[in-house]
DNA sequence: GTCTATATGGCGATAGAC
DNA sequence: GTCTATCGCCATATAGAC
């Protein structure tokens, strides 16, 4: 692994963590054992290596729901896996969501502009033709959007919702929040068609 | 209004654009037209001012709904009325918005404890009340997390959402949004009862 | 309650040796 | 490609006059 890549797998964690400007050049280099001078020998200021690093921790995400969409089974049945999966990705690589919580909070045309016709592009495409199956007569859109948002909302919401009344332990649970935006949403579906 | 008011005031609009770290106290004070000095008069660090400025905008937060818990009508016209609601203040009060993000974004546990047993409890146990109506053999934690949970991604994902195949001026109506989730809430019920 | 002046230290960034 | 040393600036916070 290069410098490079051990300044850049650092500072997702730590840029996730502590924010652009809560993040000191001195505080990075210390966690990746180099100089500040060495930093700024690979990366021409910390804005820049700030856009490299959001790039580098969104380039691999492409891919990681290719299963889902190659998998054999009913629409219903792709859209439980879907959700799981999302809800994985979420729990398992917590800087990843917390970069693209910090992404939405400054919500910078560009790079949302980037990250909608770039990164995640397919993705929400193939989410689409998948709740256009489920639901032809409904905006696809709107739909695709809200599969996304409960299931955002359930992840970054669990520190708070712990904390009203109603809540038990399994509503933490990775496979039980799934069942129940799959139940929500096909339930939905069926009422609308019948 | 005191100078500690016009702090707070001016604090709420400035630590939602910049965050904790990308305030600093030169800045606020320039704002306020104040010394650096007047404003460490009145509070005793930074930190505190930020917490006291959190507590200070979600102060008068409780009682934004009565209108609605008050009003007459059916339980779907109810929850119909809540959400639009919802999604007014979020769009007209963009500074309290993005605080609850940056709040939600660092989650410490005791301010989690703090909003969830406080300020936002009344209006969390009204929601569940009214979805309980709604759907009486369903998990009422979970329902109203997800009325909260569409209704505030639609909002915040706005600028990603805007990049996506699909999309339409209207997707950005608070109205058109605000039916979209009835809807999708109200067959979801449907469904489940039938 | 508000000011000016200042202490103390961390910040981003660079120069120049190796 | 990495280092040590350093520049100039801005940060939080305080002292003491009015």
């Amino acid at each position: 692994m290069s410098s490079k890549e051990k300044i850049l797998t650092a500072a997702i964690i730590l840029f996730a963590q502590k924010g652009y400007s809560g993040l000191s050049m001195r505080q990075l280099a210390l966690a990746v054992d180099l100089s500040v001078a060495a930093i700024y020998h690979h990366f021409p200021d910390k804005n820049a290596l700030y856009l490299e690093t959001v790039r580098y921790a969104f380039a691999d995400k492409e891919q990681v729901f290719d299963q889902v969409w190659q998998s054999k089974g009913s629409a219903e049945e792709k859209l439980s896996r879907f959700i799981h999966s999302l809800l994985d990705v979420m729990i398992n690589d917590p800087n990843f969501h917390r970069l693209m919580q910090r992404e939405m909070l400054e919500a910078n045309p560009e790079r949302m502009q980037l990250l909608g016709q770039g990164v995640f592009n397919t993705q929400f495409c193939l989410l689409m033709e998948l709740v256009k199956e489920l639901a032809p007569d409904q905006d696809a859109h709107l739909l695709a959007s809200s599969v996304l948002g409960l299931s955002k909302y359930f992840i970054e919401y669990q520190p708070l919702l712990k904390n009203f009344p109603g809540w038990k332990p399994e509503h933490e649970m990775p496979a039980f929040i799934a069942t129940h935006i799959t139940t929500l949403l096909l339930n939905s579906f069926k009422a609308k068609t019948a």
